[in-house]
DNA sequence: TTAAATTCCTGTAAGC
DNA sequence: TGCTTACAGGAATTTA
């Protein structure tokens, strides 16, 4: 499933392709994939809009966008940029394709390009959604949540960390999932720094010491970089925006090998279920 | 306020 | 072989 690794190489991708193009019209076959404004609003608003520049936040894929034919000589306001804003979800994908190439199934928008390419979005089990507003509207309409620190901004701190995890009384993997402790981190990467940092998935955060956090740190940074540089996981359904499979899915340590013996020791990796989410890990090298 | 449980959804694989 | 059932999980929502 997407998380910040896979996220980010989808726009690294899409970035160069797409900004300075015009989103010409929009079509939805499944118009409650849009979360924001009504789905009528929505292929209004993106129509005729170009793409000034492309983001990521935590798992979401950002674009801004401004009119293609400026109002006036003043153009652009401040402060009232539009975003057009993508969450995958667990198996939505966005691929930028010719106008030749056969609609996939679950297909549910297609946005056709003034250069006659179509950004597609598809999603077959509908956990992704599509939103477009400004950062403040969709802030204050609880459209999208006030997400924590980038783990791989280089002005995320351990200490930074070590303060989130030591306020809360959750298991460790739990906090690693909260998108508003950390932005970005999922199933399989939050497994992937626990292994690293040798710490049990089920040990209260709050009873972390100093030096776990910064280990914990550490290791998400790196599970992170180095997932970045194979473009992510392709676990299940993942696939880039040209729909090609990352390289990640086969160095990842225990994620998706419980039963199988741990890297480090030998041992069966264990599994176990925290905050609904099933969960790897080495009950002799994480204590 | 926080944490856990529930819900949404379909493709895939295991089991009979 | 063909059917049924369990499972996968991000995040919003509900419950405790």
């Amino acid at each position: 499933m997407p998380e910040l690794p896979e996220v980010e190489t989808i726009v690294a991708d899409l970035r160069p392709h797409l900004v300075g193009r015009t989103i010409v019209r929009c079509e939805l076959a499944f118009p409650t994939i849009v979360r924001h404004p009504e789905p009528e609003e929505f292929v209004d608003a993106v129509a005729g809009m170009r793409i000034e520049s492309m983001g990521r936040r935590g798992k979401y894929i950002l674009a801004r966008l401004a009119p293609s034919r400026p109002f006036g000589p003043d153009f652009p306001t401040s402060g009232e940029e539009l975003l057009l804003v993508v969450h995958l979800g667990m198996t939505g994908q966005l691929r930028l394709v010719d106008e030749v190439t056969p609609l996939a199934k679950h297909t549910h928008a297609v946005f056709f390009l003034e250069d006659g390419r179509q950004l597609r979005y598809r999603d077959p089990r509908r956990f992704g959604r599509l939103l477009v507003g400004t950062q403040e509207a969709l802030l204050s309409a609880r459209k999208m949540p006030r997400l924590g620190p980038e783990p791989i901004d280089p002005d995320f701190a351990a200490e930074q960390l070590y303060r989130q995890l030591r306020r809360r009384r959750a298991p460790l993997k739990a906090v690693l999932l909260d998108q508003k402790a950390i932005a970005g981190v999922g199933n399989i990467y939050a497994d992937e720094s626990l292994h690293r940092a040798r710490l049990r998935p089920t040990r209260v955060a709050s009873t972390v010491s100093r030096q776990s956090a910064r280990r914990l740190h550490e290791s998400l940074r790196e599970s992170l970089e180095v997932a970045i540089a194979n473009r992510g996981s392709s676990v299940d359904t993942y696939r880039d925006a040209w729909g090609e499979v990352g390289g990640q899915q086969e160095k990842l340590l225990v994620y998706g090998r419980a039963g199988e013996p741990c890297f480090t020791c030998g041992r069966p990796l264990s599994s176990v279920r925290i905050a609904g989410r099933t969960t790897v890990f080495c009950r002799r090298c994480q204590r």
